[in-house]
RNA sequence: GCGAGAGUGGCGGAAUGGUAGACGCACGCGACUCAAAAUCGCGCGCCGCAAGGCAUGGGGGUUCGAGUCCCCCCUCUCGCACCA
């Protein structure tokens, strides 16, 4: 399809939208400064910064629509808006690209960034580009640097080994979500666990905190708070030591976190997960334990098998004592469901009231014994069959605990237990500290020197620079390869050491980017005056995929940058919004091969063809847009054919920003159309010439009634954006368009002005949907010294807000069968009168005995009447 | 399995316990046109000629009145998933 010709009367957005966003530029209207000196409220919108993957797509553009309607919306309402844009510019892609075509890192990096900086130009959006920064910007990372040089100097990082996916072939490690099949995603090579020594962020020391501060997070959805709850999954429980019968390796007693210390006399057994050490001493000199570990760690690397995976155990013939129960002893098992990253690593097991125990105790006819009673069974003959019992109840078969609730039998247990030192109450917690070492390239350098002779040195000389000259061709890290990078005199004693040669996960990068973005030039990481001014993000819009991660990271950096001096803040976003997908049908040919939207033509019917051969296609089902599926819609391409103001119009219009919208091809011609309707519109009121300055006292009823629509639309247009319903402000922007259309020019002074009125307030309404075509609005109705992007938001005039007419329903027992039409505030009697005699009311009544009559002013009557 | 959310016309969706379906898309008819596009007008939940009846996933309940509140069930989506 070629572009729309430019005619008259048709609304040319290819000239006008880059000559308005060059207007705005020009006169800074989205520039703000650091610590601004008006007393004006401030409001602080901030979008997820894009990864520079090279092209814009269409869930960028939708999570910068809405966070610019917001801005907008928010500096029309008087705020000082801080709405920057950067880059999230780390990162393995580029190293890929770097692999694959012989490109430098950085220069595919800088090349992405420009292309999409100019995407995100087109789209108007209002930013203060001043701001901008990337964080593979050594501007930028630098102070990230010294940011974990704080806080390691405040103990709130730490070095120690940890187990990891290494890729033999690449010879790096892998994340999680690298590893497919337990193999490589890249090199098809097997996985291999390789214990490495890492550098960890402490958040579990902030693990209260970040747990209880949730509650204050009003803003945020309820489902994102849920999320991160879990996540951080506080539990009460117990450590217990069980005494082995016999030492073994270094291991006089075997500890075990449990939350059921009211079941401990339902004992059967003791397992170790496969990783604990005391299975590893044992593997040394068993070899059937050691192949058993073996299979556990072999089937341990692939999730669909760990989800159908039956329990698995091994007796290692090591037995130890209970400590309520001195007399006896319970088997020591190795088990592939018990998890070393969780609690000890080690589980007492209790058949009859856990699930998972009951499973392995039944496969391994090991013994169950009820110890907890559910409320009126009789414990002579309470039986476990298949199912455990997690229920209330009375504890039995006990000792010293009969007859007690949970509750006060955990108590009891605990007290026992502390008091024979065989274990204490504890706190666990599911959060794990945050291992942020990469050995990758492409990342911010860990600021760190290694010397023999001093340990651990913090780098001088701040920003430790990626170096320039590097290779891939090899497998591995550029940085661990590079011939003399990493040699340098240790910073304390000059003898040779060797840099760090990991970098940071690039998760550090975006924990911050939030706070650098109040004061972007600054020579240390935060102004604190400008964080002062700006902090916390009062938006804050993005993805749900984020929904723990970077969000939870975040508020560790904020609570860290806190404890360091750097913040004083308590949580960085106050508001929080996720958006949907942008979803879109996908498309096969005949032969099964997918095909673009572009390749597709579609009928009315349901059915599509191929555009160019007439194959015929099916459509498959909607689903997000993704490169594979080839259901993607280029926002360059849209934006060249009908411009930025159709594409944010589309998005807003469509359904709520929380849901995933389908992208279609003709809901982008209805929005098309609806900017041309209103450009006509307006520019037909331009030429009807200059109208009264002031109101008309003497209005029309159709002038009066439009400007009443046209005020209501401005309060039903300002409650819908305060709320994010911008899918209803559109709806309400429809109304007043079409009451507008629907109110003709007529002789009189009055109309002149309430139609100018009404297209001078529908200009302001769309400007923060459709910031272009409001000033090209503007235009057409006068020459104005203020761009609309510096007016300010209308204002509903309560006296227009109230209707001259209001319908009221009228019920025969709760059945409409009527309506009457009667000024505000009528009283009930005088609107009993009128809905009697409507003739269809009268027929529902007649005969009937009115028992009882409801009256909702201005809304409804409802006659009751008798039965029979 | 656990948790959260959602089921309303052909479609996206609207609706402080008070006229269900605003607004838009699609579709149909008409006007304009040589014609098409664009535009404008009318129609458009289902059944019915009509009167009217039936309709918000299903079933029950509260209420003068339920899409909305309560209980049970079904389906879908998204998280988490052997967390002791």
């Amino acid at each position: 399809m070629a572009s729309p010709a430019p005619e008259p009367h048709r609304y040319d957005f290819a000239a006008a939208e880059p000559r308005w966003q060059r207007e705005w530029a020009a006169r800074g209207c989205f520039h703000v400064a650091d610590c601004p000196a008006d007393g004006r409220r401030k409001y602080y919108v901030l979008e997820m910064f894009p990864y520079p993957s090279g092209r814009i797509h269409m869930g960028h553009v939708r999570n910068y629509t809405l966070g610019d309607v917001v801005a907008r919306y928010q500096r029309a309402r008087g705020a000082v808006v801080l709405h920057p844009m950067g880059w999230d510019a780390f990162g393995l892609p580029a190293e890929n690209a770097a692999r694959e075509r012989g490109i430098h890192p950085a220069r595919w990096t800088y090349d992405n960034i420009a292309t999409m900086r100019g995407e995100l130009q087109r789209m108007g959006l209002s930013l203060d580009w001043s701001r901008e920064f990337a964080t593979c910007d050594p501007s930028y990372y630098r102070h990230q640097q010294a940011l974990f040089l704080d806080f390691l100097k405040a103990g709130l990082v730490e070095r120690r080994e940890a187990w990891v996916n290494w890729d033999p072939v690449d010879q790096t490690v892998l994340a999680n979500e690298q590893v497919i099949d337990g193999r490589g995603w890249r090199s098809g090579a097997p996985v291999e666990k390789k214990l490495l020594s890492q550098w960890f962020l402490k958040i579990t020391r902030f693990a209260p905190d970040l747990l209880a501060a949730l509650e204050t997070l009003e803003r945020w959805p309820e489902r994102v708070r849920v999320m991160q709850e879990k996540w951080i999954g506080r539990s009460e429980g117990a450590r217990v030591r069980f005494p082995l019968t016999e030492a073994k390796a270094d291991f006089a007693a075997i500890e075990v976190y449990t939350t059921r210390p009211d079941t401990l006399y339902g004992m059967s057994f003791l397992a170790l997960a496969p990783e604990h050490p005391l299975a590893a001493a044992l593997s040394a000199e068993n070899p059937a334990i050691a192949a058993f570990i073996a299979e556990c760690r072999r089937l341990g690397t692939s999730e669909a098998v760990i989800e159908t995976a039956e329990k698995q155990g091994l007796d290692t013939g090591l037995r130890v004592r209970h400590p309520f129960l001195p007399d006896q002893t319970f088997p020591v098992w190795i088990a592939n469901f018990v998890l070393m990253e969780y609690g000890t690593g080690a589980i007492f097991g209790c058949p009859a009231h856990d699930q998972r125990d009951l499973d392995f105790a039944r496969k391994y006819r090991l013994p169950v014994r009820p110890v907890v009673l559910p409320p009126g069974a009789e414990a002579a003959s309470f039986a476990i069959g298949d199912e455990a019992y997690d229920g209330p109840g009375a504890v039995f078969n006990s000792g010293f605990l009969d007859g007690l609730a949970a509750d006060a039998a955990k108590r009891a247990a605990i007290e026992a237990l502390a008091r024979g030192g065989h274990g204490e109450g504890v706190v666990n917690w599911r959060l794990r500290d945050w291992g942020v070492s990469r050995q990758r390239y492409w990342g911010c350098p860990i600021p760190v020197i290694h010397c023999e002779a001093c340990g651990v040195v913090p780098a001088r000389d701040l920003p430790v620079l990626l170096p320039e000259d590097v290779s891939f061709d090899r497998p591995g890290n550029p940085l661990d390869h590079h011939p003399t990078w990493k040699h340098v005199p240790c910073p304390d004693c000059g003898r040779p050491a060797r840099r760090e040669t990991d970098t940071f996960d690039t998760f550090v990068d975006s924990s911050w980017y939030f706070a650098r973005f109040c004061s972007p030039r600054a020579e240390r990481p935060v102004d604190p005056e400008a964080a002062r001014h700006w902090l916390p993000v009062d938006q804050y819009i993005g993805g749900i995929e984020h929904a723990i991660l970077h969000l939870l990271y975040s508020r560790f950096f904020t609570r860290a940058m806190r404890a360091t001096g750097h913040l004083a803040l308590d949580e960085p976003f106050a508001g929080l919004f996720t958006q949907g997908m942008v979803t879109h049908a996908s498309y096969r040919g005949a032969d099964g091969r997918w095909l673009y939207p572009d390749e597709v033509e579609t009928f009315a019917d349901g059915s599509a063809r191929h555009r160019d051969t007439g194959e015929a296609v099916s459509v498959g089902r909607v689903e997000a847009m993704s490169k594979s599926k080839r259901n993607t819609v280029d926002p360059g391409a849209i934006i060249a054919r009908y411009g930025a103001d159709t594409a944010r119009w589309f998005i807003l219009a469509d359904n709520p920003p929380e849901r995933d919208m389908e992208w279609t091809e003709s809901g982008v011609q209805g929005a098309f159309r609806f900017i041309q309707r209103l450009y006509r519109l307006v520019a037909e009121i331009a030429a009807e010439g200059a109208a009264p300055g002031a109101a008309p006292a003497d209005l029309s009823p159709p002038a009066r009634s439009l400007r009443q629509a046209t005020h209501r639309a401005i309060a039903a247009v300002t409650e819908a954006l305060e709320n994010f319903g911008f899918n209803i402000a559109v709806a309400r922007i429809h109304e007043l368009a079409n009451a507008l259309a629907e109110t003709p020019a007529g002789p009189g002074a009055d109309l002149r002005f309430a139609r100018r009125e009404a297209a001078t307030i529908l200009s302001r309404l769309v400007a923060p949907m459709m910031p272009h075509l409001a000033e090209e609005l503007q235009t057409l109705l006068a020459a104005d010294a203020l761009l609309v992007a510096e007016q300010p938001w209308p204002e509903a005039d309560p006296a227009l807000l109230i209707r001259d007419q209001v319908t009221i329903a009228v019920q025969v027992l709760g059945k409409l069968r009527g309506t009457v039409s009667l000024p505000p505030g009528s009283p009930e009697a005088e609107v009993a009168r009128l809905a009697m005699a409507d003739p269809n009311v009268a027929k529902a009544l007649a005969g009937r005995r009115i028992v009882k009559q409801i009256f909702v002013p201005d809304r409804i009557i409802n006659f009751v009447i008798a039965a029979g």
